[in-house]
DNA sequence: CAGAGGATCGGCT
DNA sequence: GCCGATCCTCTGG
């Protein structure tokens, strides 16, 4: 799923009715049985939405600075998911930019996964959304690039080995060390 | 109840 | 490239 995700379009309605969309074009899995993941000590009150059916979000906030998006990824019960740690930004970019700041660069508005978040106002209150059904965050069809890079992950203490970050290869908008994204 | 650590970011060298 | 900010969550006693 991680892999099928590049591509697709992430669309975030704000309360004011404007839409923001942006291109998948960096991802993380976290299966399930993963060291590194959260649900690894299985549910929480943070994390149980990583054991929703899939196509639920799990929203969480880190290091006292940033919010994540990740969309659950297995059957009910089953704690696994996908990061989204990079959008193109596509629709809505001045409104993005009201929140990150008036000179970022367009580039710069989305990649990383707090970033992403800040962008298109995501925060712990949409965390267990039904992006199925959600009206305020959904994904919506999108090409599949033809080539798609993977590396190990980014940030990790555990599990680090595992190939496991998928991007567009050739993407100005994709995270992380030029070296794990050839 | 205290303490440690984290799927990050931005500023500075 | 390195470092500190900042706070929520989980763990262990």
């Amino acid at each position: 799923m991680a892999r099928s995700l590049i591509g697709s379009i992430l669309v975030r309605r704000l309360p004011d009715g404007e839409l923001l969309t942006g291109r998948i074009v960096e991802t993380e899995a976290y299966e399930a049985g993963d060291p590194s993941s959260h649900a690894f000590r299985g549910p929480t009150a943070r994390n149980r939405s990583m054991f929703a059916r899939h196509l639920h979000a799990y929203v969480y906030f880190i290091y006292g600075t940033a919010f994540c998006l990740n969309i659950s990824s297995e059957g009910d019960g089953v704690g696994a998911a996908v990061l989204i740690r990079a959008l193109e930004p596509l629709q809505g970019l001045d409104a993005m930019r009201a929140r990150r700041g008036a000179a970022i660069a367009d580039r710069d508005l989305a990649r990383g996964p707090g970033r992403l978040c800040s962008a298109f106002a995501i925060d712990r209150s949409l965390d267990g959304s039904d992006l199925e059904t959600d009206e305020e965050l959904w994904l919506a069809a999108g090409e599949s690039p033809a080539n798609i890079g993977e590396s190990v992950r980014i940030g990790l203490t555990k599990a680090v080995e595992r190939l496991h970050r998928f991007y567009v290869r050739g993407s100005r908008f994709v995270s992380g060390p030029r070296s794990l994204s050839p």
